[in-house]
DNA sequence: CTGTTAGCGCTTTCAT
DNA sequence: ATGAAAGCGCTAACAG
């Protein structure tokens, strides 16, 4: 010990990691992680994990080709002990390859028809939809607009799909029938004030807007400050995930628990690769509308 | 070649890595990740390095002792070939521990007096807080607050105090008085709203006010919202970074190349990964001033 | 040009 | 208890 310090010497890892058969790395799988949301949860994973002994790499993915070589590359080649993947949706196929690839994985925000094989950490938005659907009925709206993601994305995402189905069922359930020019696919803030202008230039525009994303949800304010509309006495608007600028903007939106999905994550990732006996576990993180002031009973 | 494809043969990294000495991997060190500001130079670091063939590990930064534990064993242990650092100022004491490492290292967001040791990316502050009060005195405005960051703080962040010096300079040249009840120590949003509280309380308030971000500019625009002060007619308000939030709110803001300096940082590594010969590269970005809806001449 | 072997730096097992 | 040696899976240098 007198001459380690001597000699001030430290172990190499490469060497440690070969020996042990242990990487002491985690991946994580994130799609578009500039998006505040994403961020967010990817604050849940490295804050939790820098407690921890592994080193946190991550891969970005933004082209579908991206996601495909992610599945395949990284869990092979026991480069990694364990993986984080989130948001993003594996095919049919990639299942048994992530499954079999002998490492835990920790599917994020998704939930995924392969229960028992990978643990997922998700939240129910068909739930979410109906709930801020409901909330808009009840405000008394019946005209209601939805700008959603597109429900074929090459990424595999399925929350907006979701909420949408929620949307559909609230509607449906208040026997408003659901009309299809009232719903937008568009992706983020820019797109979502397209879509918006679309439905508020509808003959019988809708009063309210329910919005994928609190970044859509700026673009439809957007539009409607364009058009000349106010919110909340002309349009009603609540977006989705309660980022800051949600708060900053003072938009009704819904409320998941982002950072805490991320470090439930890791949480899980952990205990399996202390005790790799450890079931696979199916956990739904809960959601909560935070009413604010871009919603009102129509005029 | 056929045998491999049939035995679905991958080569194992890690043995690769201790047998080559290369670990295929750079660290980079960050601090609060979730900072929109500081997500965007990550950004650009994240998509530069995933067309090469090395991995990321993230570090972030939260707390002063992480900073240290980092910049010791980060470079050492043989665990990574390179490292980027994110606005995080090494102290005397730890530049020659980076430098003398063995593995090339690259300052984004800084400069340092270790000039000719590590290569940096960095952004001329002070002449960027001395354009944007240049500005604001050309609109009219004498009576001029600034809500900086902490000029002493554990992380060693320098740019606010950079900006600061670019203002008081301004101030100078134009031959109007600096007043310390004008200028505020903050970090982020909430706290920024507080000391623009007290600036805009003051018997003589303010008719401008700088930020050092565009975060604390949304503190201060809230702070003069509460107070029923109208912007811009009875409060100019000034931000730093242009995310997206600023343009969101329509908020002036002095520009800086994030995306850029992330690219920029990954660059210069890979080249002296490639040719260690190298010699290290001091490189300033440019900064734009970007007038929006928050700045007129004072009433 | 193909085939063999030493060695990267550690851990772990086995013998002393 | 302490010490020697095998082996993790690859690369690179070497000999055939």
């Amino acid at each position: 010990m007198q001459v380690v310090k001597e000699l001030d010497y430290v172990p190499n890892l490469v060497a440690q990691r070969l020996s042990t058969g242990r990487t002491l790395t985690i991946a994580v799988i994130v799609p578009f992680f500039t998006t505040p949301s994403v961020t967010e949860r990817l604050s849940g994973v490295v804050r939790t994990l820098a407690k921890s002994e592994y080193d946190l790499v991550i891969h970005n993915i933004e082209e579908p080709e991206q996601r495909t070589d992610c599945f395949r590359t990284i869990p092979r080649q026991e480069r990694v002990d364990g993986a984080l993947i989130i948001s993003i949706s594996p095919t049919d196929e990639e299942v048994p390859l992530l499954a079999e690839a002998g490492v835990p994985i920790v599917l994020i925000d998704m939930h995924h028809p392969a229960l028992g094989m990978l643990h997922q950490v998700a939240v129910d938005d068909i739930a979410g939809g109906k709930l801020v659907t409901d909330y808009l009925i009840k405000l008394g709206h019946t005209k209601i607009g939805i700008v959603s993601d597109p429900i074929d994305n090459p990424f595999g995402f399925t929350a907006s799909r979701d909420r949408a189905f929620g949307y559909r069922w609230a509607l449906e359930a208040a026997g408003i029938p659901y009309r299809p020019e009232y719903y937008e696919n568009s992706y983020g803030r820019q797109e979502a004030r397209e879509s918006a202008r679309k439905l508020l230039t509808l003959p019988e525009r809708p009063t309210a807007i329910f919005a994928s994303s609190d970044m859509q949800a700026v673009g439809v304010l957007e539009a409607a400050r364009q058009l000349g509309l106010r919110i909340p006495q002309d349009l009603s608007v609540v977006g989705y995930d309660d980022v800051e600028i949600a708060d900053i903007l003072g938009l009704t939106t819904m409320r998941q628990m982002l950072y805490e999905s991320g470090q439930r994550g890791v949480e899980l990732l952990l205990e399996t690769l202390e005790n790799p006996e450890t079931e696979p576990v199916y956990e739904v993180l809960p959601t909560e509308l935070v009413i604010r002031n871009t919603t009102a009973p129509p005029s």
